[in-house]
RNA sequence: GGUCUCGUAGUAUAACGGUUAGUACAUCGGGUUUUCAUCCCGACAACGCGAGUUCGACUCUCGCCGAGAUCACCA
């Protein structure tokens, strides 16, 4: 049987951390099984819709690399993929229920019902909406709720992660199936609408579960077989116990696209936030998520979101890109990245920079902070100089004729690469009986005037020998 | 309050009825000709508590404690 699984947002804003997993699960497990994966739009609430909202979803997925079979966009057999656009579809399984008796019309008044939550709260005891169910419904009709006219048993179900789970007659109720504004509950909408699609797999966060076996009276009153039932633990916030939402400032998946973030990085860390594959194996491409994902090794307890260890994934992604497919095809990625000063600059000349620095970019838009002496003269800063650690102890006339010296061999050096930099420089270490810390710091400081930068060799064959000679010669004169 | 779920270092996790309880992030220390980073080495640090089953339990059972979810004409 074909796997059919799906991801059933609602327009209501940017897909955060905390419930793109619902994403990623049900793509790595369709595609695991050469099967689908179906993205729904569940916009019934209409009080709650955003505009946008539905684009964001897509380009959350689409820069994850979680294609979707079918949906908006690439349509599919069982359009439209919008739940606002499916009421007749809805009205018309209401009435199977209707007819069998299972659903009716609920005229009582929200006030009435408030009532009646109340009287049970001062007896203390759960309410129940259908223990206050009209005897003589009226027809329904648009502008009134239906309801589903619950039978209380009990019922057991495997979920694919909690495993053996089973509940009493007191948590089924009569619960809304049409707003009496006409668009269906959730409650209602899902079922019919995975039933309709096919879906065999329905992955969700566990504040479900406690709604299961409603949905389970639900299918039982369709004829529907189950379908597999999975719920994901919350991912819960860097503090307190809670699950990670927009109020503790869940920031959405694009904007670490937007900081630098690369997706194989944000993939690979949250699919791995409580699942593991058993090995010690840390790093997956989405590839390699696909072979090795399965349901039963979802952990069962929340994660905890750490973006500490999202920055990790991020530096090991950037470093394993570059070894593996070379420095050009990072590259192409760091376009919005770079600081204004290289906005001249040639592709050549930035790729070089980025060759030597991208083993100390946590983010990509570290560039704009990391490479602007590379761009423009740096300002000159003698402070930096005369206070370095290695430094302060050298006079000032001592760190002039120094430079003139660094410049002097320099200058020498026919072919301007690391290694004959190299060479020059070992050169001058013997030459000044100066420790490497006191010489490179100064040359490294006077050229960039930069907390730090890559290998000083690399650095200056990057640069250039003019521009090197220059910035050298600028300094020794400013003293 | 009712119902349900969860509980290994600060964090994410692994394993097993018998191990010095493994790995990674973080933290701290050290090494690689400067800085920052990488890389390497090292340190710190965990089975929530109490019974029971067992020769033996982190692992199985029960109770407790702690944490979370849910009880909407929201999803």
């Amino acid at each position: 049987m074909e796997i059919v699984t799906r991801f059933a947002p609602s327009p209501t804003g940017y897909i955060h951390i905390g419930n793109v997993r619902s994403a990623i699960y049900p793509y790595l497990l369709a595609k695991q099984n050469n099967g689908k994966m179906i993205l729904r739009i569940e916009d019934t609430d209409r009080a709650r819709y955003v505009d946008g909202a539905t684009e964001l979803i897509e380009d959350t997925l689409e820069w994850l690399g979680l294609n979707w079979d079918e949906g908006p966009v690439v349509g599919g057999p069982h359009e439209p993929y919008f739940q606002s656009e499916r009421k007749d579809i809805y009205i018309k399984w209401a009435k199977k229920l209707i007819e069998e008796g299972r659903a009716y019309a609920d005229p009582t008044s929200p006030e009435q019902i408030e009532k009646y939550r109340k009287e049970c709260t001062d007896k203390k005891i759960p309410f129940l909406y259908r223990n206050f169910r009209p005897e003589n419904p009226p027809k329904w009709e648009l502008g009134l709720p239906l309801r589903f006219k619950s039978e209380p048993k009990s019922y057991e179900w495997q979920d694919e992660v909690m495993g053996e789970m089973s509940s009493g007659p007191e948590v089924l109720d009569d619960i809304i199936l049409i707003k009496k504004d006409g668009f269906p509950t959730y409650n209602f909408a899902h079922i019919v609408d995975d039933a309709e699609m096919g879906v065999t797999h329905v992955m969700r966060g566990v504040e479900y579960l406690s709604s299961t076996p409603n949905y389970l009276a639900l299918y039982e009153a369709f004829g529907l077989e189950r379908p597999k039932l999975v719920s994901l633990p919350h991912i819960l916030a860097p503090q307190g116990n809670k699950k990670l939402g927009k109020r503790d400032g869940a920031k959405s998946v694009t904007e670490y696209r937007d900081d630098g973030v690369l997706a194989e990085a944000m993939l690979n860390y949250l699919a791995c936030l409580g699942w593991n594959d058993g090995t010690e194996k840390e790093i997956y491409s989405k590839e390699e998520l696909i072979k090795c994902f399965s349901v039963d090794r979802i952990q069962n307890s929340g994660a905890r979101y750490d973006e500490n260890k999202l920055y990790w994934y991020n530096g090991q992604w950037i470093r394993k890109i570059f070894d593996e497919k070379g420095a050009e095809a990072l590259y192409t990625r760091t376009k919005d990245f770079w600081p204004e000063s290289a906005k001249e600059a040639d592709d050549d000349y930035k790729v070089k920079v980025f060759s030597i620095i991208y083993d100390r970019l946590k983010t990509l838009s570290d560039l704009r902070s990391m490479t602007d002496y590379f761009f423009k003269e740096p300002k000159i800063d003698l402070d930096m100089l005369v206070k370095n650690k290695f430094l302060k102890k050298m006079s000032e006339s001592e760190i002039e004729s120094l430079l003139k010296l660094v410049v002097r061999k320099l200058s020498d050096i026919n072919k301007w690469d690391a290694d004959s930099i190299q060479a020059a420089l070992n050169e001058l270490l013997n030459e000044t009986k100066k420790k490497p810390a006191e010489l490179f710091s100064l040359i490294r400081i006077a050229i960039s005037f930069a907390p730090f930068s890559p290998a000083l060799n690399l650095t200056l064959e990057v640069l250039g020998k003019e521009t090197s000679l220059a910035r050298l010669n600028a300094v020794a004169s400013a003293i």
